[in-house]
DNA sequence: CCATATACTTGGTTATACAAAGTATTATAT
DNA sequence: ATATAATACTTTGTATAACCAAGTATATGG
């Protein structure tokens, strides 16, 4: 079971850690999660938490997202790459994130 | 105005902050807002947000209370105090805080 | 006497993560 | 063949926390 703080902390940092991910390499929702259950899945990332934030950075233009239908696999992945807008993004919300965590960090090791 | 993640990242960390700052030396509310703003108020900590969090503290038992009503100033002040339970509380969100931050950064930087 | 500072309180809004369940297809095991 | 598990996406409702705005009350300075 996960801690009280562990869920609060995580609030606006997935955005930033799926986009994140997605500058490695286009991915598609299902992925990312089973990609971070196979490191541990330190986020406890599920799906149900994943794909509204997937739909979030789609609408604001973060992501964009390509059906892909093969024909060994009938069943649809729906591939999510990262776009400019969301690299500067990405880039501008790292920095916010490590300039708040050092923030913190300074304050709490007083 | 303050970024979107800038309010998100704070989620769960300010109690632990305000826990930190009762941990050095009693404090009553207004006087943590005030002292907040001297150094900057990196938080951008308001009466609206701390109130609640030193009430959520207190039932908790984490920290406790005291009206401190002096002859020579009318307006009452209610001091608050970090208890052991706080204490234990402080250690342990430190932890799962430094831990959680260390994980982010390593993605973030990878 | 009116504005400002001190000091605490409350109400309603918003954002995000979460659990749980649902849909549909494909692969595996019985 | 049929049940089960795995793949893959979607939706709904709930909880929590931070926020703005406003309100109460006393004291002080112009």
């Amino acid at each position: 079971m996960e801690s009280k703080y562990a869920k609060q902390f995580k609030k606006g940092i997935l955005e930033i850690i799926i986009l994140k991910l997605l500058s490695k390499k286009e991915m598609y929702g299902y992925q990312i999660v089973s990609e971070m259950e196979e490191r541990g899945n330190v986020f406890n990332l599920r799906e149900g938490t994943l794909y509204p934030i997937l739909y979030r950075l789609e609408d604001d233009g973060m992501i964009e997202s390509r059906w892909e239908q093969s024909a060994s696999r009938n069943v649809p992945r729906k591939y999510y790459a990262i776009t400019p807008s969301g690299k500067d993004l990405l880039k501008e919300a790292t920095e916010q994130w490590l300039e708040f965590a050092y923030t913190v960090e300074k304050v709490l090791k007083d």
